[in-house]
DNA sequence: TCAAATATCACTGTTTTCAGGGAGTACATA
DNA sequence: TATGTACTCCCTGAAAACAGTGATATTTGA
């Protein structure tokens, strides 16, 4: 099966890393793709949705918006599913989105990976939403404090998220080809940033940053 | 400062417990209870709101259900603060609930110091959701699969709770009174029962399970 | 009422965590 | 160039966690 995806980005060099990304994935064609919302709009209505199957879209777009074309789209042409990917999550507008329909939600800075997945799940007719988006959802549903925003490196982000996935040290030295004393600096310096006490308090730190699922 | 409640719930036996509940907290007063919506509705349209500050209600009632009540007093009486304490815990319910502005949601289960937290909470002008309401709105807005429902103790929830929390074996064991080798025997069989590896993954468990605040 | 579940405590031994240090390299930037 | 930050590695020692096994009393439920 092939899929036929669309793109709205005001910004070219997201398009361009979306379409390198999407070369690994011979499943999935970029048929066109858009500066703004308004182009899209224009053009379905025009050409209609035939066989798209996704569009690929950016929140903050000059004329009509990501927020606006999904709801759009998803009034005027249900069938044609939605990916938002956008560099800052807001609560409020991922809880408009997800009235709308939306089907999907990942931050612009996602591993490939998990962009791939979150297409390939969306197209597959289920839904995507990473850890962060949801986890900022609830928290502004829920009118949460924010996690304070205690700045890690990626790797320290990298060794919490396998800290809290119940490796012990050892593991996960061993899955980053690192030396097991290496791990131990890290664990100590993630308990002193986060200001915890135990595994426990790291576990929680890593859901609360959107690092595994919850 | 002393604060007027008004209860509708069907079932007699509730309405006694929450009496006897809140007789511990000479602050609150109970003016009048009610079988259900409706008798609630009719009794604010003849009276007003005067000088009540909060209602609670429960969610399954004859003739007017707690959904709708919550609906109608928030459209009219916007100045009476909402509780709804129910029995189940439904994503879409709450949703709906807060959707329409009601002020807090906690489980018949809830213990008697929650259920008082949340009552000061709302009039204080807060809002107020259990943990595990608040896992059951996300579960149910991202269409999670549900912790599947492993049953463990009241005994065996405390200690995992204070697990989560941090404290070491021997904190627990001095906080709850037992020896050390006892909480010991609990953590080994919550590590098997949860088929978890180590503290990690009950701290997940325990965030999952709604005992702490993620 | 009798078995099962729950709650409690104990011993032994290994592995891991945690706390306290120190230290070298690479890289960017002020 | 000097400074800072990230990343890597090492050591010691105490405390805690983890694994296995077993025991007793009480409560619950079929």
């Amino acid at each position: 099966m092939n899929y036929n995806l669309i793109i709205a980005d005001d910004h070219k060099m997201f398009i361009d890393g979306l379409q390198s990304i999407l070369k690994e994935a011979p499943e999935f064609t970029i048929a066109t793709t858009f500066k703004n919302g308004a182009q899209v709009v224009k053009y379905l209505d025009i050409n209609g949705v035939k066989d798209l199957h996704l569009l690929i879209t950016d929140l903050t777009m000059p004329e009509v918006d990501g927020i606006e074309l999904n709801s759009i789209i998803k009034e005027k042409y249900p069938s044609l599913k939605t990916l938002v990917v956008s560099m800052h999550i807001d609560g409020g507008m991922i809880d408009t989105l997800i009235r709308n329909n939306v089907d999907g939600y990942v931050p612009k800075n996602a591993e490939k990976d998990e962009l791939l997945e979150a297409i390939r799940t969306i197209v597959a007719g289920e839904k995507y939403f990473s850890n962060e988006v949801k986890r900022a959802y609830t928290d502004a549903m829920f009118e949460n404090k924010k996690a304070e925003e205690i700045s890690l490196t990626q790797r320290e982000k990298e060794v919490l998220k396998l800290i809290a996935e119940e490796n012990t040290t050892q593991e996960i030295a061993d899955t980053l080809f690192l030396s097991k004393h290496t791990i131990e600096s890290y664990r100590k310096n993630l308990i002193s940033k986060l200001q915890v006490k135990n595994l426990a308090g790291l576990t929680k730190h890593a859901i609360k940053m959107g690092l595994l699922d919850s």
